[in-house]
RNA sequence: GCGGGUAUGGCGGAACUGGCAAACGCGCUAGAUUCAGGUUCUAGUGGGAGAAAUCCCAUGGAGGUUCAAAUCCUCCUACCCGCACCA
C-alpha cells in the first residue's frame, strides 16, 4: 500500500467540492472568520510558486482556525483587469479576451490542485461585467460626493505602455511594468480625492493599534478583534507614504507687481536667512509673468516688473520639461536653475528684496511649488547658492554658540541670531512668535502638507472598466445613471493603446489629448445625454486596476446579490476581514487604497466600520537557492511540475517548512527529498493500526506536542510547527512496538489532526483509514491535558560565574533554591570550581538553573 | 540621503519573555540491509587541544550592561527591501 498522492488528492478534491465543505452558510454561520488572501492577477504562465507560497500558508492558518471551531470563509478570485494582463496579451500577440478565458480556466484548475479550502462557489473576476458594474458604481458615488474630479495635470507617461501611470507605478523614474523611462505629460485625468482622507488614514494607524506586532507576537482571536493588527513595519510604510509635514504657509510680495507667491516651510525660524526664493518651472506665476510681458501691458504700468532674461527662462523651462522624471529627480545631479532677472520678492519679516529663481528640483506638486531659500540652513539651498554665488546668511546657532556654515548647511534647530527682534529665541519660540506676526498681518498661518497625492484613476488603455461618465455639450459632465450600469467594455479587435505624441512634442501649457483605444469605437463613444437626450460622448478612459482590487473583498460574501454592491447585514457579519495575508509589496498602495474605499463606504452609510482588515500579515519573498526567481535566470519553480511529481500535500508542507513566513524562504530541490521521506514515514505508521503492545502509559509527549503545535500555529510559525510534528513522528517510531492498541489509535489520530492544516488530502485519507466516515475538517482541533504538559522533571544546569560546569538530570521542577544549592555544591565537578573560593552570590532560576558567583 | 530589515555549522533554518546555541531537515562520513541503483536502518557530524576524562574558542566586527547576551545598549561593516531634491 503505497502513498499515491495523485490518486488521493483528486479523490478528496472532488469529494470536498461535492459536499460543499468549504462553502459556509453565510447567513447562519455562528462564528464567522473571514480568511482572505490577496487574489492573484492571472498571467498566462499560470500560478507562480510565489502565489502558492502565500496561499498555502494562509490556508493552513484558515484550516487551523476552522478546526478551532470557526466558520471559515476563504474565497478566491482573479484580479484579471489591468495593464499587467493586457501587456502580456500584447506581447504574445493574442487578444486579451481570449487570453483571459484561457488563463481563467488554467488558474482555477491550479488553484484547485493546491488543496486550499477555497469556496469555489463564490469566485469573482474583476473583468466580469457583474463585477465591474460595481467598480463603476463606486466611481459614480465618488463623483457625486465630489471626490472624483477631473483636472489637467502633469502625469507619468510611459511611452512603451503608452499610458499614464499612477505615481505608485513609477519606480525610481521607470515604469513598474515594462521598465521604460517615464516622462511627464500635461493631460486631463480623473482623480480620486484620497488626500481628503489623509488625516484619517494616518490617524487610524495610531489609534486603532497600539501594540507593536510582528511575527514574534502571539495573537489570539480575541486580541485580533479588538483593533487593526498590523506589523509596525507596514504601519511605518503607510505613514511614510502619507508623509505628513507640519509647517507654515505664507505670502511674499513680488516687487512692482500685484502678484504674490505662497511658500511652505517647516523652518520659519530661518526666515531672516532667506537670500533668494525659488519656483518650480511649472509654477503658474512664471507662465503669468511671461504672458504679461507678451501683451506688453507691462510697459505702460510702473507696477509691472518684467523678466529681463526672458529667452533664457523659456529655454530652461523647455529643457526641464523635456527631461524625464528620472533625470529630474536624480538626487545626485547637480542642481540647476535660472534667475528671473528683474523680478524680486520681498521678505515680509525684514522687507529685504531677494532674487527669484526657477529650478527643476522644486516640485510643482508639493506644497505650493515655491520655496524660500535659506542656504545657511538647508543643504539643497546651500549647494544652489554656492553654484550661483548667492549670499549665505547664518541665522541659527546651536546652544553652545557653535556652528559653521563654511562647508555645509547647519540644519539643526538652535538659537536665533541676525534675526532682529527674534534674536536669542530658540527655534521653537521663534516659530510661534513669527506665526503670530503672520497671522496679524493676515499673510500666513500654520499649514499641514502631505506627500500623499490624489489618486489618478484614469488609464488610456483597453482592459479595464470604462469610466462611467458622459459629456454633453449642453449639460456638461454627467455620470451614467446607475440603472444603466454596467457600461460594457465593447469587444474590439484592435485593443492596442493608441497614444502617439511624446511630451517633448507638446509645448508649454499645451494639453495633450490622450486617446484611449475606446475613442476609436464610434458605437461606444456616441451616446445620448441622460439629462437632455441630445447626442453626447462617453468618457473613453478606463479606471486603474488598483480600484478593482481596492474593494473585491466586499463582494465575495455578497455575490448572490445582484441589486446592490453588497448586502449590509451580510457585510457587517463577515467584515472586517479577520486575517489578510499578502505580499509586503502591497503594504503601501493596495492597503491604502482599500482603506480609503472602506472609509468612503462608511461615509456613504453602507457600513459601520472603516478599517477593512483586522489583521494584516505580510509574507516574505520566496527565492531559489539564494537567488531571486526570474525568467531570465531560468530558475523559476513551476508548481504544476512539483504537484504532479510529489503531490500538493508534499509541496505545501515543504513550502511551509522553508523558514519563517515573514522572512520568505529559499527553495532548494534537495529539500523536497527530505519532505518526501517524512511524509512517507508518517504514512507508513498507519499500516500497523491493529498491533497491540504492553502500553507505554506516559503520553505526555503527545500532549506537549499538541500544545507546541497549537502555539506555533497561533503565531503563524508554520516551520517550527512542522518540526514539532516531525519530532512527534520520531517519538512514535521509537515507541512503536510498545503502544497498546488504544494508545496507538489516539496517538495516530492526533497526528492526523496536527497534520491536517498542512497536508489536507493525506490527512483525510488517513482519517478515513482509521475508520472515520466524516471529513477530518469537521473535527475539533485536538486538546491537550494541561496537567500533562507541565514540565515535572528537568535538567538542572549548574553554572559557576555564568559558565556551565555541570548538569543534574531528573530533578523535580519545583525544587527549592536551598535544596538545589545543596545538591549542586556536592557535585565533584562543582567542588573543583568552588575550591578555595567564597560564594559571593547564588542565583537560582526555578526550573532552570543555579549560578554561583565566586 | 531617509526609513525598514537581515547577518547563527557545509546548506535551509531553530532558540516565544536574556538562562543548556545549533531544534527540525538537507548534505556529508562510517557501518548494516538490500543490492544494478535508489530505498531503509544504526552511529557520527561547529572549530581547536587531548589517548581519555576534560578544557578552551565559537551566533558579521569592536566595545558595553548583566551573575548570565544570538537575544538588551553604543559604534562599525556587509547585504537585502522600500522611498527618494517633500522645502
Amino acid at each position: 500500500m503505497h502513498y499515491n498522492p495523485q490518486k488521493i488528492e483528486s479523490k478528496w478534491q472532488q469529494r470536498w467540492e461535492k459536499q460543499g465543505l468549504y462553502s459556509p452558510d453565510l447567513d447562519k454561520a455562528e462564528k464567522p472568520f473571514y480568511n482572505l488572501m490577496m487574489f492573484p492577477y492571472p498571467s498566462a504562465e499560470g500560478l507562480h510558486i510565489g502565489n502558492m507560497y502565500a496561499f498555502v500558508h494562509s490556508d493552513a492558518y484558515g484550516r487551523y482556525i476552522r478546526m478551532k471551531g470557526f466558520d471559515v470563509f476563504e474565497p478566491i478570485g482573479l484580479d484579471g483587469f489591468g495593464i499587467h494582463s493586457e501587456n502580456y496579451a500584447l506581447k504574445i500577440g493574442e487578444h486579451i479576451s481570449d487570453v483571459s478565458k484561457r488563463t481563467e480556466k488554467h488558474f482555477y484548475q491550479q488553484l484547485k490542485m493546491i488543496g486550499n479550502q477555497y469556496d469555489f462557489k463564490r469566485t469573482l473576476e474583476t473583468y466580469q461585467p457583474q463585477y465591474y458594474k460595481w467598480t463603476q458604481w463606486i466611481f459614480i458615488q465618488m463623483f457625486k460626493k465630489g471626490l472624483a474630479y477631473q483636472r489637467e495635470s502633469y502625469v507619468n507617461w510611459c511611452s512603451q505602455c503608452k499610458t499614464v501611470l499612477a505615481d505608485e507605478q513609477v519606480i525610481g523614474g521607470y515604469c513598474e511594468r515594462c521598465g521604460a523611462q517615464v516622462e511627464k505629460k500635461l493631460t486631463k485625468q480623473w482623480f480620486f480625492k484620497i488626500t481628503d482622507y489623509a488625516e484619517r488614514l494616518l490617524k487610524n494607524l495610531e489609534s486603532l493599534s497600539t501594540r507593536a506586532l510582528g511575527s514574534k507576537v502571539k495573537i489570539s482571536k480575541e486580541m485580533a478583534q479588538s483593533g487593526i493588527d498590523w506589523s509596525e513595519k507596514t504601519k511605518i510604510a503607510q505613514r511614510e507614504w502619507i508623509g505628513k509635514s507640519e509647517g507654515v504657509e505664507f505670502e511674499m510680495e513680488i516687487l512692482d507687481t500685484d502678484q504674490k507667491i505662497k511658500v511652505f516651510t517647516t523652518r520659519l525660524d530661518t526666515i531672516f536667512g532667506m537670500t533668494y526664493a525659488i519656483l518650480s518651472p511649472e509654477h503658474p506665476i512664471v507662465t503669468l509673468l511671461l504672458k504679461t510681458q507678451n501683451s506688453r501691458q507691462g510697459r505702460s504700468s510702473p507696477k509691472a516688473a518684467r523678466i529681463q532674461n526672458r529667452e533664457e527662462v523659456e529655454e530652461y523651462i523647455k529643457e526641464a520639461k523635456k527631461e524625464t522624471e528620472s533625470v529630474r529627480t536624480d538626487i545626485t545631479k547637480e542642481k540647476t536653475g535660472v534667475e528671473l532677472k528683474g523680478i524680486r520678492v520681498i521678505n515680509p519679516f525684514n522687507k529685504q528684496k531677494t532674487p527669484l529663481f526657477i529650478a527643476d528640483f522644486i516640485l510643482g506638486y508639493y506644497g505650493t511649488g515655491a520655496v524660500m531659500a535659506v542656504p545657511a540652513h538647508d543643504q539643497r539651498d546651500y549647494e544652489f547658492a554656492k553654484k550661483y554665488g548667492l549670499p549665505i546668511k547664518e541665522v541659527i546657532k546651536n546652544k553652545n554658540g557653535k556652528s559653521s556654515v563654511e562647508k555645509k548647511a547647519f540644519e539643526n534647530y538652535g538659537v536665533l541670531i541676525n534675526s532682529g527682534e527674534y534674536n536669542g529665541l530658540t527655534s521653537y519660540q521663534a516659530i510661534e512668535k513669527m506665526i503670530t506676526f503672520l497671522k496679524e498681518k493676515k499673510i500666513g498661518d500654520k499649514k499641514i502638507n502631505y506627500k500623499l497625492r490624489d489618486w489618478c484613476i484614469s488609464r488610456q488603455r483597453y482592459w479595464g472598466p470604462p469610466i462611467p461618465i458622459i459629456y454633453c455639450e449642453k449639460c456638461g459632465t454627467l455620470p451614467v445613471p446607475e440603472k444603466n450600469l454596467p457600461v460594457l467594455l465593447p469587444e474590439i479587435e484592435d485593443f492596442r493603446p493608441t497614444g502617439t505624441d511624446s511630451p517633448s512634442q507638446v509645448s508649454q501649457g499645451e494639453i495633450w489629448e490622450g486617446k484611449s483605444p475606446l475613442a476609436s469605437v464610434k458605437e461606444f463613444v456616441n451616446t445620448i445625454c441622460p439629462k437632455c437626450g441630445a447626442p453626447a460622448k462617453r468618457e473613453t478612459d478606463v479606471s486603474d486596476t488598483f480600484l478593482d482590487s481596492a474593494w473585491y473583498f466586499f463582494r465575495y460574501p455578497s455575490l448572490d446579490y445582484q441589486d446592490r454592491i453588497f448586502d449590509k447585514q451580510r457585510t457587517q457579519k463577515w467584515l472586517p476581514v479577520d486575517m489578510y495575508i499578502g505580499g509586503q509589496e502591497h503594504a503601501c498602495l493596495h492597503l491604502l487604497y482599500s482603506r480609503f474605499i472602506t472609509m468612503f463606504f462608511k461615509d456613504l452609510g453602507l457600513i459601520d466600520f472603516e478599517e477593512p482588515y483586522k489583521r494584516f500579515f505580510a509574507h516574505g519573498l520566496l527565492i531559489k537557492e539564494g537567488a531571486k526567481m526570474s525568467k531570465s535566470k531560468g530558475n523559476i519553480v513551476n508548481p504544476d511540475e512539483y504537484i504532479k511529481k510529489y503531490g500538493a500535500d508534499l509541496t505545501r508542507m515543504y513550502l511551509m517548512f522553508l523558514g519563517k513566513i515573514s522572512r520568505g524562504g529559499d527553495w532548494q530541490d534537495s529539500g523536497m527529498a527530505g519532505m518526501t521521506k517524512f511524509v512517507r514515514k508518517a504514512w507508513n505508521l498507519f499500516s500497523d493500526l491493529k498491533k497491540d503492545g504492553k502500553g507505554i502509559l506516559d503520553l505526555s509527549f503527545m500532549h506537549k506536542t499538541i500544545k507546541r503545535v497549537d502555539n506555533d500555529l497561533e503565531r503563524l510559525s508554520f516551520n517550527t510547527a512542522i518540526a514539532k510534528i516531525m519530532e512527534y513522528v520520531n517519538w512514535y517510531k521509537e515507541n512503536q512496538d510498545n503502544f497498546s492498541k488504544k494508545e496507538r489509535k489516539l496517538v495516530l489520530e492526533n497526528l492526523v489532526l496536527l497534520l491536517s492544516p498542512f497536508t489536507p488530502h493525506l490527512s483525510e485519507e488517513l482519517w478515513e483509514k482509521i475508520g472515520h466516515r466524516e471529513s477530518v475538517f469537521k473535527e475539533k482541533w485536538p486538546e491537550y491535558d494541561s496537567e500533562l504538559v507541565k514540565e515535572e522533571i528537568i535538567t538542572l544546569i549548574i553554572q559557576v560565574n555564568g559558565k556551565i560546569r555541570d548538569k543534574i538530570d531528573n530533578i523535580e521542577a519545583d525544587i527549592f533554591k536551598e535544596k538545589a544549592k545543596e545538591l549542586a555544591i556536592s557535585r565533584q565537578k562543582i567542588k573543583k570550581w568552588l575550591k578555595g573560593k567564597e560564594i559571593k552570590k547564588t542565583i537560582f532560576v526555578p526550573g532552570k538553573l543555579i549560578n554561583f558567583v565566586v
